[in-house]
DNA sequence: GAATCGTGGGA
DNA sequence: TTCCCAAGATT
């Protein structure tokens, strides 16, 4: 299929060496002084922390990936404790399958990679939950590899500084990944800066609302500010929340994670009040599932939902975290 | 390709 | 208050 040409050339050869020194100098004196970037962060570390980051902000993973690090330092050390450990420690971050995918993926490095995280690209990806961005970048970030990155913000900055647009498209493209190998310097430890540095200034200050273009060390080169910054050419659907199933399962999930013991799930249907809790531990989330005020269908669904992903198991006619 | 999957903070 | 969206992966 042809696909339509750029909006504006591609930095030629001659381009590329400015561009990847400017970003090189504003990143060494810019970045973000983050754990997972300390020299003596391990392969774990970085894979702990690119997996918390997926659709999370750094701010909130910080303290979770502390607590992590620190309680399991090495893959087999969360490989050797009760999925819902994980599941439970991964506290309020979201998307609590990352936490299931995690624990399976420290079963897979203890069982299949002799306790320590793999550096190939094809041996990352077939680990539970790492896909085409995590493999590379742990590839890059924890391994030295030149890989091509490509995340939300990469994706941004090149729809801004190379195509000229104010978003880039709504489904990553085969497109955009050539382009990002096009613009990886060829020598590894260039690569691996260029990949960081891209991604940091996009989340900094080539941000999605308000980008900070006069704080920007590339702006001179910005095919987007030349064109007059262009409005985006189409609008984000929100996603909805209030009154979902999502909704639902994460109050069912936040009941699970303060259980002691399992919960009947008779509970999940009645006011705490009616059943005559005290408003102190498992009482509060079971009445913030109630002021949901979900239909039981609805509820069903979310159990449903969430046994069928093996967040929560069946225990003596009660409902917990994995074993 | 589109839908699904949490959560909380800032604009 | 409401809306947006943040280092994606999976089906």
């Amino acid at each position: 299929m042809p696909e339509p040409l750029p909006a504006a050339p591609l930095p030629g050869a001659a381009e590329l060496p400015a561009l990847h020194a400017a970003l090189d100098d504003w990143f060494a004196a810019n970045a973000r002084d983050l754990p997972w970037r300390a020299p003596e962060c391990t392969p774990w570390g970085v894979l702990v922390s690119e997996v918390m980051l997926q659709q999370t902000p750094v701010v909130r993973v910080l303290p979770v990936w502390e607590e992590w690090l620190r309680r399991w330092p090495e893959p087999s050390d969360l490989a050797g404790e009760p999925a819902g450990e994980a599941v439970r420690s991964w506290g309020r971050l979201g998307y609590p399958r990352r936490a299931l995918r995690l624990h399976a993926a420290a079963a897979a490095i203890r069982d299949g990679h002799g306790g320590l995280v793999p550096g190939a690209y094809a041996e990352l990806l077939e680990l539970p939950g790492v896909g085409s961005y995590t493999a590379a970048a742990v590839a890059a970030f924890a391994f030295g590899r030149r890989e091509t990155v490509v995340d939300t913000n990469i994706r941004r900055v090149h729809a801004r500084l190379v195509l000229g647009s104010a978003l880039p498209s709504q489904a990553l493209t085969a497109a955009e990944m050539r382009l990002a190998a096009s613009l990886l310097p060829a020598d590894p430890g260039a690569s691996v800066r260029w990949n960081a540095s891209v991604m940091e200034l996009g989340a900094t200050v080539c941000t999605a609302r308000a980008p900070k273009c006069g704080q920007c060390p590339v702006r001179e080169s910005c095919a987007w500010l030349a064109a007059g910054e262009p409005a985006p050419t189409y609008t984000p659907k929100g996603q909805a929340w209030h009154g979902t199933d999502r909704q639902v399962r994460g109050a069912v999930m936040a009941v699970l994670r303060l259980a002691e013991d399992p919960v009947a799930p008779e509970l999940f249907y009645r006011a705490p009040a009616d059943l005559g809790f005290e408003p102190q531990g498992i009482a509060i989330p079971l009445a913030a599932l109630h002021r949901l005020n979900a239909a039981p269908e609805q509820l069903e669904r979310a159990l449903a939902g969430l046994l069928g992903d093996g967040l929560a198991e069946l225990h003596l006619g009660g409902v917990r975290l994995p074993a």
